[in-house]
DNA sequence: AGTACACTTTACGTAAACGTCAACCGAGCC
DNA sequence: GGCTCGGTTGACGTTTACGTAAAGTGTACT
């Protein structure tokens, strides 16, 4: 192990510790840092990871299970953190999260139609069970 | 252009029509084929697609727009249209189901999250531009 | 000193989902 | 006959998101 800063301070981590704490392999973790995504400390070689490279991490997966690509997830992740404090700026914010929000809303649909359609076949499925179970039953 | 089959009767379309209504490149539509998501008849070598098809295909853009693979959307579509009328093959089905919704509401949990935060930072934005062009008129 | 981990970099490999030619065929029009 | 338009089959190229060694460093145990 690498000479962990035994102070129980600002909690940091290891590669391997976020690594276990998320499923992921260190390789992964290693390339979202290549994509420019968590950009951790050093100590020595090694590589040392706050609390805030946690969120953007767990971000990232957020993002991934969406079906965003690494480079989408940036932007966005990058956009939330960038600065605000001009009027061309805030519009330009704006006009992001706008068109960000409407994807949202149209998987927001398609994932309303698909778990309907799936509750749907699940209620019809348990019907034809039940109904066949009773007849096993003369 | 194809003969195309002069009977309105059963409307069947070609791959040049459904690429364009569904903003997709032939080739996209031709490797979804090989993929085994659809099977169109043929009329001499030429690809002759029926609205089951065309059905298929928007259910194949629905499960990538919400990141699926096209394996497992394969999976799905076909799970949808095989047979379910043994009791095994029901209990199955049912258990195939269960899991896919699971992945569908941890989703939805995803969607929700990231849909407010969204919302929340629209609002701040505009907080902020509002407040800034008040300050602009003095 | 030896061994066992955990971490490091470099680099080649791979699966998925097409894009992008190349070369060809058949139907309709002038 | 020649041209264009849509369709056809290869086959190689590309991007994304890692997997998988290979070879080395540093710390800790025995």
């Amino acid at each position: 192990m690498p000479t962990a800063a035994v102070t129980p301070m600002s909690p940091t981590l290891t590669i391997g510790q976020l690594a276990r704490e998320f499923d992921l392999t260190t390789r992964a973790i290693r390339f979202y840092e290549d994509c420019g995504l968590i950009m951790p400390q050093r100590s020595g070689r090694n590589r040392v990871y706050t609390l805030r490279d946690r969120t953007r991490l767990k971000l990232t997966l957020r993002g991934k299970r969406l079906g965003l690509t690494l480079a989408e997830v940036k932007e966005l992740v990058d956009m939330y953190e960038s600065p605000r404090d001009t009027q061309p700026q805030l519009k330009k914010f704006l006009v992001v999260l706008a068109s960000h929000r409407e994807q949202l809303e149209q998987q927001m649909a398609d994932l309303h139609a698909t778990l309907d359609e799936v509750r749907s076949q699940e209620k019809e499925a348990r019907r034809l069970l039940a109904q066949g179970q009773k007849k096993e039953q003369l």
